[in-house]
DNA sequence: GTGGCTGCAAAGAATTTGCAAAGGG
DNA sequence: CCCTTTGCAAATTCTTTGCAGCCAC
């Protein structure tokens, strides 16, 4: 695995995009997430790391680095902040999700991502990335459903 | 299948919420809807049909039909409007979409799609839906990055 | 040197909320 | 009758933009 840093100065480079101290900053945020994270998270992390990237160089910047490949957007909800997940080398995984209790299982189908490898090629794409998430009904909410809840 | 009408109702007494001629109204401007369409879109139709369904009940009821399983989040982009896809009992697709210039083709994969239902049943939960997409660099523009784009 | 990049603060757009009146069960 | 729902318009929140100076190449 190629480092994300040099990743991205070759990505930058390649499209005729500069190399900045604020850039570079960036990405060394991203490999200190965790989890999800918003916006608000790396501009909070910049600060306290001293770095001089404001809010909207980060705004700026994170759609370069999801065309980039090194992120994908994670979750988005109407009203609400959009999170990213950084996922560059990271190990992968998807999302069951209860659409009562909006409970979130994390999974990981090999068999899936294998299908997914094969309709990108049937389309001559260069494969990236990919956001699965599954919509259904978890046990408990099943099981208050037909208590009658 | 189920009369989506009857399905969202069936749904608001589940709940204990009421059944109003302003979501009866908005249930069948969602079975008019032909892509992915904004909130606007649905306004602008119960606009024209004369219903008195306002802009902010329509915000307030789409959450509920995603709950329901008739919609789904279509696409989510920051700074943009969110659109969503009436999916209860309509043929499915996914996307594959270039990072670099947004191509969006649509796929269906017989094996992925089984292969969720395994997922679903293994974690108790009863699937509704599901939103897949994968990402990647299009034929058109890994021959422009290669050229020396 | 040129053209892209940055910070700041103000602008913009989508979505949510408060309130009083109306209506479902 | 009680409690949810509604419309309206103002408010809130996230994200984008304009501009002048700075910096990578």
């Amino acid at each position: 695995m190629r480092d994300p840093l040099k990743l991205f100065r070759e990505f930058l480079r390649a499209k005729g995009l500069r190399c900045t101290a604020e850039r570079d900053e960036i990405v060394q945020a991203l490999q200190r997430t965790n989890h999800h994270f918003g916006i608000e998270d790396l501009v909070v992390d910049l600060a306290k790391r001293g770095s001089s990237a404001s809010r909207a160089t980060v705004y700026r910047t994170v759609p370069l680095l999801v065309e980039a490949g090194l992120l994908c957007i994670a979750d988005a909800l109407p009203g609400g902040e959009f999170t990213y997940e950084f996922v560059y080398g990271r190990d992968h995984h998807d999302h069951l999700c209860c659409l009562r209790c909006h409970e979130r299982i994390e999974f990981a189908e090999r068999g899936i991502e294998l299908l997914q490898i094969d309709v990108a090629r049937h389309h001559g794409y260069k494969l990236i990335g990919h956001h699965h998430d599954l919509f259904g009904v978890c046990p408990k909410c099943q099981a208050a459903e037909r208590g009658g809840g």
